[in-house]
DNA sequence: CACACGATTGCCGATGAACGGAAAAGCGAC
DNA sequence: GTCGCTTTTCCGTTCATCGGCAATCGTGTG
């Protein structure tokens, strides 16, 4: 804790402070910043000050303060997230010039989705996926299928939880939700028809790094009336294979029990 | 200045610790960590487990810290960078996929030219240009086209530094440098046959912003001994009026002056 | 022009989080 | 076992942090 009488590191108020700038905040005033935040003003204007001084913050014209350019920089240089985009960017690529529609890559991070990298979509579909946007487990595509492939003690605890059901088609009983991660698993690819809008349909499919542990899901946004949705999958069950490979993957080695059916 | 014998912020230790992660040293030990920010071990290790704790910094299983993903969200999502990026990349590739080189799109930050996104080049040209990574703006295309879009003031304190010489055609004499920029600013792209590197010339023109300033710098490198070079320009000056124009830019209204010649 | 309202900066005493040395506990490797 | 390394625990000192209060600046309003 720190000196602040309500018991927060300074860590804790520098999360507050990124954290209170989103897509539709991108930049406010340090007054605004301060309310946001719930920080007493003269601490927010200090420590904002402070973040001025390193770059972590620019200051705008108007007086208005953003994320600064040095804090993108430093963390994307060193961040791991920026090797995967790069490395899965081309194929996705290739599948978003193929299917036509928005192409999403996530991962598993705090029980949920979060969507890495995304291309696509001057199309009409409905799509809520953004960059470094979160979704629930077990209301996408993608996160059905990182789920399907954690452990399987990882898996009940999120099943344990309270799941929401956003369509009748979301599945939330936990036992319905067992057989069909099973199944998933079993396939190698998740197709999920408007589980979180009715209007569209999910494909996903596994990302394999190194040590062929899944580390990320491929996944497309179709509509849901079009009828040969499974036809999309060998695209993604290709594209996916590229980019493990680009992340040092070699095949499925021992322990690989996909293809046995 | 924190409580620290040294007199430095928390602030500026957090720089230093997000600083020692680049593309080749992702991740390293604590006791490493220590090493290469310079703090004392103890510090180091209560910083690293505040950050920890705030999943600033993961943990890998090996012991190992790398930049965490909360970390990479928070950022992305509150970034602007994010967003250019994303107006950018359509357009990046259909310049790619007639160019068939390497695409980038460069900023002016710090007197250099920072790279938000860069796609391509599974060609065999050198290029050395990294995503979030920096080179000068003397001896790129990028960086004479955000440099000649600079105010003259700017443009003088920049020149009247020390401007290195990275091959025969680098230009770093200031009277001649300032005849290019003008010829740039005129003609509105800018060509830099082998400036840093001998093999490969570099095309760039600049995008815009709402208030019709230039914001970036939409480039390719292409290998040198290609004759028609300048052929390349149209099409990036179209895309480049793509992506101003997804930003918000609204043609060239009042003070456009480039097409008066 | 005076007024109100908000954002921003300056001041300052009290407090406790941050500091970092030292030493001990793990952990391999030879 | 012993060396070399990383990591953790302990603890007294201290100064940066904290945040209330008030002054100042900036802008729009009656």
């Amino acid at each position: 804790m720190a000196n602040s009488a309500s018991g927060e590191s300074i860590i804790g108020r520098f999360v507050k402070i990124v954290s209170a700038f989103d897509d539709r905040h991108p930049s406010m005033s340090v007054a605004e910043l301060g309310r946001r935040t719930g920080l007493p003003v003269t601490t927010t204007y200090r420590l904002v000050n402070d973040l001025l001084l390193e770059r972590l913050l620019d200051r705008e014209p108007g007086g208005n303060v953003h994320i600064g350019t040095r804090m993108w920089e430093l963390v994307s240089r060193g961040s791991k997230m920026v090797g995967l985009r790069e490395a899965a960017l081309p194929f996705m690529e290739d599948v978003q010039a193929v299917v036509q529609h928005s192409t999403t890559l996530g991962i598993l991070d705090s029980d949920e989705v979060l969507y890495i990298e995304r291309i696509g979509s001057h199309s009409t579909i409905v799509d809520i996926t953004k960059i470094a946007g979160r979704l629930p487990l077990h209301a996408t595509s993608s996160g059905l299928v990182l789920l399907a492939n954690s452990p399987s003690e990882y898996q009940e605890t999120v099943l344990a939880r309270a799941l929401t059901k956003f369509t009748e088609t979301t599945l939330t009983d936990p036992s319905q939700l067992r057989r069909h991660l099973a199944e998933i698993r079993q396939r190698g690819y998740a197709v999920m028809p408007g589980v979180i809008v009715k209007e569209s349909s999910g494909i996903a499919v596994p990302v394999f790094g190194p040590d062929n542990t899944v580390v990320a899901a491929l996944s497309v946004v179709v509509p849901r009336n079009e009828e040969n949705v499974p036809a999309r999958v060998p695209v993604l069950l290709a594209s996916a294979r590229g980019i493990s490979r680009a992340l040092g993957w070699r095949g499925e080695l021992k322990g690989a029990l996909r293809q046995s059916h």
